[in-house]
DNA sequence: TTGAAAGCGCTAACAG
DNA sequence: CTGTTAGCGCTTTCAA
């Protein structure tokens, strides 16, 4: 196992000192000589020297490192915006630190713990305890960025999800459709919370029937059947997740309803998933990069102020929701 | 801003030495006296004190981090085990540190690079350039371990690629198929090529088409278009994986065929969207878990010899063959 | 333009 | 059982 080469021996094959070495690596803060320049990085070719980030981290400069914590990588819409991060984060010179937290608060307030040891410089987090986790995070120094659900006080981006379920549910009105059900999320969840708001508002007078389930594909599959099997069975479902209309359009399915023939669907979320669903999803499009860049952003601009972005989202009319149904 | 908290600011607190502090942290090596632990474990509490992971790591431990690069967090495969291995990384103490390389090779090296510097335990790698990735991890003196295609040397985790694919047409042929196409993977990548031996032996001389592809839902649909546009259209199609067999659903349905009653479709890997998918998908399974386990534990421990595991797929039947098709 | 040296926060000898 | 101290590899004053 060949030891690891340290500036100093590149200093050493060099001829020169540990700072010059450490000027041509930075580029700074001093100059240094066109030929002692060459000389280093000869040096550091013939050496295979890799500076050390961890000794550079000590020092007093950053890890170069974001944190990461979503409730479940799994999901396809998490594994999109986890995508996003991750490029952003390289375009900037960061590397992310992944943590996944299973839904679960403790094991999310574990993770931070884990991350403020490893000295980040910030982290993007979708909490499920958010003032918990934005107390932990303050006591520990650290930059923090909630997506979703956020703390009273601090940054945050968020969507317009009361103005997305009303447009979702807008939609199916203007189809016809009367008895439109809500498969919602957990209740509690603030972002369930608000999408519940704005298909209450929508749906009015009208009779309106919802259920709370996580957002999964199997809560939108057990939620389905739940709908389904009532006296008044609905006309058309807003599913306030992708993940759990892929399981609407499963359930569906096995009660051997056609969509959106028997049974009009609009989701919420945009995920890629909702483009190759059969039949496609009409969905409420999040603007995942968006969202991924702003907070990366905010995380790394150390003088800006903190915001409170609440993003818009925008109707994608697919095919679930029974427009363009004339074709296969 | 509260400035960080250490040892010594503790050691100073409980009126001892930061050697002491130390011992009690890691319980060890060295014993302290009940008295004097409870005075340190006091001062933590009151000083509000976390170990810095950077300096622990400088002085010689490790980093308690690993390494996961992987073509495409986006991928709901990939997600998948990014979750597993980010699961039983965490049960072992390990943080991971996310690298998505877009299936780009330089792109793959300059991410190994980054992983590099940062001092990583070892790196859970699944490659576009085996050899090369192994030859810079060697160089940095970095354990690793390859999922699917692998250099010639070192640990390398796969599945029996020709066995599952040869399963996947041979139940096909069984459902009395005969003119059953391949969408295929990349031409040139070892995993895609493995798959296609196996469909090949499976379906000896009958008539055979195949198309190359990229893994992803657009190279299955592209693929499935181009099938399905032939002289003599196939009967049955086994797709290399599920994302491109989400995209042959699709294409399937634009067509206005129905599946499996005018083409059975039978895909590899097993991931959640084949069990959601309608029809759901019959599919190879991979044993996702166990690879991740077997990664991260071949990884950790620094006594194992190089492993070559080639593990077991399954057969997973749903709908999309045929197999009780009497169901809506 | 270059070099010497003081730490960053921590662990682990080595003494007591 | 506890304290002192020498680094880990690097950046950055401060001098030369």
């Amino acid at each position: 196992m060949a030891d690891r080469v340290t500036q100093a021996d590149v200093a050493k094959a060099a001829g020169t000192s540990m700072a010059v070495v450490s000027y041509v690596v930075n580029g700074g803060p001093r100059p240094v000589a066109t030929a002692t320049r060459q000389r280093v990085l000869d040096a550091i070719q013939r050496t295979g020297y890799r500076p050390d980030g961890i000794a550079r981290a000590l020092v007093g400069g950053s890890t170069l490192t974001l944190g990461l914590v979503v409730p479940d990588i799994a999901n396809e819409f998490f594994a999109e915006l986890a995508g996003a991060v991750e490029q952003t984060a390289r375009a900037a010179g960061r590397t992310v630190l992944l943590a996944s937290s299973e839904g679960n608060t403790d094991s999310e307030l574990a993770l931070l713990e884990t991350l403020l040891q490893r000295r980040i410089d910030g982290v993007v987090i979708i909490s499920q305890a958010p003032e918990l986790a934005d107390e932990l995070l303050e006591q520990g120094n650290t930059r923090r960025v909630f997506l979703g659900a956020a703390p009273e006080h601090g940054s945050s981006i968020g969507v317009d999800n009361t103005g997305g379920a009303f447009a979702a549910t807008q939609h199916l009105l203007e189809h016809g459709y009367e008895r439109i059900a809500l498969i919602g999320g957990p209740a509690g969840d603030s972002v369930a919370e608000d999408r519940l708001i704005g298909w209450q508002q929508a749906m009015g007078d009208r009779e309106a029937h919802f259920v709370h389930q996580p957002f999964t594909v199997d809560g939108g599959y057990v939620g389905a059947l739940e709908l389904l099997g009532s006296a008044t069975p609905p006309q058309a479902v807003f599913a306030a997740s992708d993940r759990q209309a892929i399981g609407l359009l499963r359930a569906a399915a096995d009660e051997g309803l056609s969509v959106p023939d028997d049974l009009a669907v609009v989701t919420f979320d945009g995920s890629a998933a909702s483009a190759y669903a059969v039949p496609s999803l009409t969905t409420i499009q999040q603007p995942i990069t968006e969202m991924a860049e702003l907070a990366v952003r905010q995380l790394l601009d150390l003088h800006a102020d903190p915001i409170r972005a609440v993003l818009d989202v925008a109707l994608v009319v697919r095919r679930s929701c029974g427009c363009s149904s004339a074709r296969p």
